[in-house]
DNA sequence: AAATATATCGAGACAGTCTCGAGTTTTCCA
DNA sequence: TGGAAAACTCGAGACTGTCTCGATATATTT
């Protein structure tokens, strides 16, 4: 659940488990204050352990973001499972959006690297991305069925549309996310014209 | 008008015209085929010339963004004030939107650069930026006085969208980024419920 | 053609990514 | 419990990139 203490993949010894997860800690603080393209070096000068270590347990950059958020990707994608039956499928979907939205912002350039993930089948966000895509899927189709979006509105327009916005707020001092992602979902509504 | 020859403030020895000249072809062509963080050293290798030279006319990457830019930025809000006369206020802005986008589309990366001189004074790009924001808000400016967006749209969030849409794009192997403009630019419109 | 102004050069300081073999710990099991 | 085997860590070093600066070279001016 909590993102501090992922399952290694197998035993381990006791003093790798020890490093692996001062890594991840360190990893999840250095990211969070500095974004995703954060020295790595100084990720293992933090945590107290050579460099190289670090590159054993994560041989790339991404190999250590996937352990972080594996599990929050997983999370996300139960809560739009629960926000399936809500009263209204079209504000479902935006709390959903929202919450997405804010995944997205604990890390920044975290969007491009979801956005990246979903298209990438070697990547082991791969697998969690498309479990958020399809949460996105179910809420979509509601919507959609009952008449309150777009025939053609897609999943993954509403995960592009997420995850620009989260990025837009990320590169403005103003909440310039919050915004687009409403005038997006606006434009996802059945009662915006469309245009030809 | 070319970005391939802008012209130096002042007079320049002609060795170093020359110099200048070649280190912002080869950026031009090295940014457009491998995106806005391209490695200097690099372009200075293949113009034949030592680093120093090219931190000589360049002091920093946005620098050398600027140069290249700079003529291209000024067309575009050239052509804001062109589409002001549009017998439709929101088609106009539409089409505005859209040939911005394809300029942010033109090197990788850019909308971030874009993006951030929007908002830094110090930027040498950022009176080309202000230039196209003021153009934008001249077309939304006359949409909402038209009554075809809703009041609280602001030119900023015409800039954002665009530079967000034309992010997805890049992230994307399908032309999410056109989706996302038209959504977008639909969630401006007047006709699009306002959500409480 | 000398004097002056202007550029170029490239070494060097520094930071980051990533690899690899030598050396160190831990674990296992007799 | 002790020692071999397995697992892991270490850090030097090869590489790339950013950026600076003084010595050197080249244009321009008179």
């Amino acid at each position: 659940m909590d993102i501090g203490t992922p399952a290694p993949r197998r035993r381990m010894r006791a003093d790798a488990r020890r490093n692996y997860e001062r890594l991840l800690a360190e990893a999840a603080a250095a990211f969070a204050e500095h974004g995703a393209d954060f020295s790595l070096e100084e990720i293992a000068r933090r945590a107290r352990v050579a460099n190289g270590t670090l590159y054993g347990h994560f041989p790339t950059r991404r190999a250590l973001l996937e352990a972080l958020l594996g599990d929050r990707m997983r999370a996300l994608a139960a809560t739009g499972e629960e926000l399936l039956p809500h009263p209204s499928p079209f504000d479902g979907l935006a709390a959903w959006a929202r919450a997405a939205m804010a995944h997205t912002t604990i890390y920044r350039g975290l969007g491009a690297a979801l956005m990246q993930a979903v298209e990438d089948e070697t990547s082991e966000l791969h697998t969690a991305c498309k479990a958020v895509l399809a949460a996105g899927e179910g809420l979509v189709a509601r919507a959609r069925a009952a008449g309150e979006v777009r025939p053609d509105v897609t999943a993954p327009d509403l995960y592009a549309l997420v995850n620009a916005a989260a990025w837009a707020g990320e590169q403005s001092s103003i909440p310039q996310g919050e915004r687009l992602l409403t005038f997006g979902l606006d434009g996802f509504r059945t009662s915006a014209t469309t245009r030809g």
